[in-house]
DNA sequence: TGCGTTTTAATTGTCAGACATTTAAACGTC
DNA sequence: GACGTTTAAATGTCTGACAATTAAAACGCA
């Protein structure tokens, strides 16, 4: 026997799955919590629950006032982001994924986009990828912030490709592994050699030699996985 | 002015943060919805609130009777995909993504498993996908079958990197974009043509041949391109 | 003591009603 | 017509109650 879900868990599906059919378009208006209570026959805080749990899909908003109620919600890119790299942070950590697998999936994900970037880069993304990287080289910069500049110039490279659907897909790879992989890493890495390869890759963008980025790419992947593997048999060998 | 959002959202934000920061472990027990109340100095149907916004999110689980109450929860795979697929459909479906960015991301994604795939397929995924080609070959099948069929092969496809992390990732792309296109194309596609190809590619990572199932799913990309663009023609001269 | 049964307490799920707050439209007044 | 006031509709929050569920505690009996 299966346990049968809470009214407000069935109600939100309902809703949910008529949002994502299409019967319900962008900003239409759902029923009142005093309407909703009537058509599910439940009472108003149940109804309720169905609509916070819609929101915290984002997948509608509410206005309080007189033409107020709550609205199906256009899905932005951003608001995707920020789910996709908190479901993904969670994935990792909970699901006790090993460096490997993680690392794998990123530079996979990432060399799929470093074509593309190579071809439609702009101007702006390469200032970009250039700053982080005068940023990396200052000798003070604590291990979170070089950390931070590493996910920017990533994001960069990924921003590249122009693609906004790319984008949204790798934010969890860049912005959910990279900071468990730079947390593992932190101690054995060498930030020179990080930077070298990170100017490399902006001259071979810059040039729109897709090539040479996909080669250093393998080469970047290649240092970490080689640092995830020093920084375990280390961990080895003090037990 | 920002406006202030509701209690109940602040809440579950605070959790939230708690939960990815790694303060509250899995399967750790929250508060009990009296205690939230004291605790966040809310009544308890706001606190309730808050918690059904986590549960939204699966970050969450409750348990009713003497020792029951609500739990951090394991966030699984097969969980996130759900969510990965639903949100991806609603991302493309309300932001007018257009065909060929969809198409770009899919391809790009797609090929970013396949040497990966061609090294590490096992048996069984090779004989899922051989199931799958003589089911679309088949004269009667409907096109919601065969779209379904298609989906199955490349999903094969993308597991067979035996990379969970990868397929995770890859699952809006195979199970949103794909049906969208299909729906988009089914009109004017050739199902011989993509048969033959999905043999081909079949063939390829039986062979473990990388570079030839790049090719191929170049190939594919690029007559799903083309159909897309025979279609936006079509429409283009009946108006 | 040991075991089966009953009771109890804790907790979530649901409901009903009330009041506060916000907002736009309707209404008056000048 | 412009401007302030009232009003109505809607969400946000609180309080209190009861139902349903569940495990542990209490109990009774051999």
């Amino acid at each position: 026997m299966k346990n049968a879900p809470d009214l407000s868990a069935q109600i939100a599906k309902s809703i949910r799955d008529a949002i994502v059919s299409g019967a319900l378009p962008v900003d239409e208006r759902l029923p009142s919590e005093a309407e909703m209570s009537e058509q599910f026959d439940v009472s108003r805080s149940t109804g309720r629950e169905a609509l916070k749990r819609l929101a915290a899909q984002s997948l509608n908003r509410t206005q309080r006032g007189a033409t107020g109620g709550a609205f199906v919600n256009r899905l932005r890119f951003e608001d995707a982001y920020g789910q996709q790299i908190t479901t993904s942070a969670l994935l990792l950590s909970m699901n006790a994924v090993d460096f490997d697998t993680a690392c794998e999936a990123r530079f996979a994900l990432e060399r799929a986009c470093a074509p593309l970037s190579a071809q439609r880069r702009t101007a702006d993304h390469l200032a970009t990828m250039r700053a982080e990287i005068t940023r990396q080289g200052q000798p003070g910069l604590s291990d979170e912030s070089f950390c931070a500049s590493d996910v920017a110039f990533h994001r960069a490279l990924v921003d590249g490709a122009g693609n906004p659907v790319l984008s949204y897909q790798l934010a969890g790879a860049v912005e959910a592994i990279e900071p468990l992989m730079n947390m593992i890493t932190f101690t054995a890495r060498s930030r020179d050699h990080i930077v070298g390869l990170h100017t490399a890759i902006a001259d071979a963008l810059e040039a729109k030699d897709a090539p040479r980025v996909d080669t250093l790419l393998a080469d970047l992947a290649a240092y970490t996985t080689q640092l995830g593997q020093s920084v375990a048999d280390a961990k080895q060998s003090k037990t």
